[in-house]
DNA sequence: CAGTGGTCTAGACCACTAC
DNA sequence: TAGTGGTCTAGACCACTGA
């Protein structure tokens, strides 16, 4: 039989779309420009708006694209270092770091933590919510949570409402004498409360950074940051001590 | 005109559906359960296929499903945590991990790995593909680039062909007493590849692990590793220096 | 307001798995 | 071969942005 088809494997076309726009986008394209609309492109490449759309959706993944409602698709800059790692001044209410305090309250946290907390599935704990910054640009959000029984000095500044707690709740947390740290990273997607704090649409993928923090043997308290996966590069250890994140490198194939 | 309707956020029926077949997950079956196939369920809840399974994606993604074409859809295990921080048996050649060196070459690294390793970007270095292999299965698949002048003893074992040659350069990089490590995590997608070493389809999504193992001042190596997104989380630090991973966590909404 | 990306539909066919 | 998830189409309408 005349099989001239020795093709066994048809790539999907959005994949083989994605190539060639990944390709476009390194020669003719450069940081912050805009591309042609989903319409155009796709009548453009004589596929499907769903099946352009797929291959955008990759290269949104990878942090190559940025897509706004309303506005365009723009090509991202690279992505940023953001430290995550066990820098001292990286712990809760250390200065000059990136942490903007938002509020906080007294609340049941979700199963998971408690488990990592040690506590009652049903006890209420110290609420930070705070918001991380970097280069002008939201990365992540946070909710820290801290045991009562970590700070036991809180209820001087149990009045204060709204930042000011949260900023108490951290200076307490502090001076504690936090000694080590334990962290963990998955992919997640962003809840509605998360995805507005960091200017994305609920569903877009985050990287779950949950640290557990000791103090005198116990875990003193939790967090659960969540970060842009489009837009951040999780940096740990910097063990030399001396490096800080870069911003300038670039994602190979 | 009677605007009965002051529903101000008609939230999108794929997110609706995400919500409901997330609780019914947790109540209503178990692990490695197989769902209704996409066509029922799409039926059931009044929506085309295309909706039902941009909900499924979702679940996939925060790893809570897992799908397999031509079988089905089944409820996935909790994610397991696998280690990839600073722990000493961790660092390439170490006995007792769960990397099995598959082969070894001399190639030209990306542009990137060039640049950590204080490269030049068309220089040469012993390329080795590794997988990691955890309860049975496979969760990461790395490439680990080793100058030349990091293992000046290799000639001898030059001559070794696949697996045998890739232990090689491992033995000669441990032997080199490295000092410490760097690592970066970024969200990815899966080359094919890679895809077919993590038993996924090209595009899956996959957690990135950069490392620079750093010996007598200087890079020796660098590791690009990925780790498949749904199915692992991430564990650092384990600063204690007792707990391993546990697997028996689940992540709360 | 016009133009963008986001959601949704109702089909069709293909690639793969397991029986 | 039957049944599954994966790909693709050609439309439609909606939510949002910015002039």
């Amino acid at each position: 039989m005349g099989t001239t088809q020795l093709e066994t494997v048809p790539e999907p076309k959005y994949w083989h779309l994605k190539t060639v726009l990944a390709e476009a986008l390194d020669s003719e394209f450069t940081v912050g420009e805009i591309l042609p609309n989903e319409r155009e492109l796709a009548a453009r490449f004589g596929v499907a708006r769903a099946t352009l759309r797929q291959a955008l959706e990759q290269l949104e993944l990878e942090g190559r694209l940025q897509r706004r409602r309303g506005v365009g698709t723009t090509v991202a800059p690279p992505r940023m270092g953001v430290s995550v790692g066990s820098a001292q001044d990286r712990w809760p209410g250390a200065a000059g770091d990136d942490w903007e305090a938002a509020d906080s309250a007294l609340s049941v946290p979700p199963a998971s933590v408690a488990r990592l907390l040690g506590t009652e599935t049903d006890e209420t704990v110290h609420t930070v919510r705070r918001s991380r910054v970097t280069g002008g640009h939201p990365v992540a959000a946070e909710l820290l949570y801290v045991p009562g029984g970590s700070v036991p000095e809180l209820a001087a500044v149990d009045v204060a409402a709204g930042p000011a707690r949260a900023r108490g709740v951290l200076r307490e947390l502090h001076a504690l004498g936090l000694e080590s740290e334990d962290q963990t990273v998955e992919l997640g997607s962003a809840r509605a409360d998360e995805a507005k704090q960091l200017d994305r649409l609920p569903g877009a993928p985050v990287l779950v950074v949950t640290t557990r923090y000791f103090a005198h043997g116990r875990t003193a308290a939790v967090s659960v940051a969540t970060y842009r996966a489009d837009t951040c590069r999780l940096t740990f250890g910097d063990s030399g001590g001396v490096r800080i994140h870069e911003d300038q490198e670039r994602q190979a194939s």
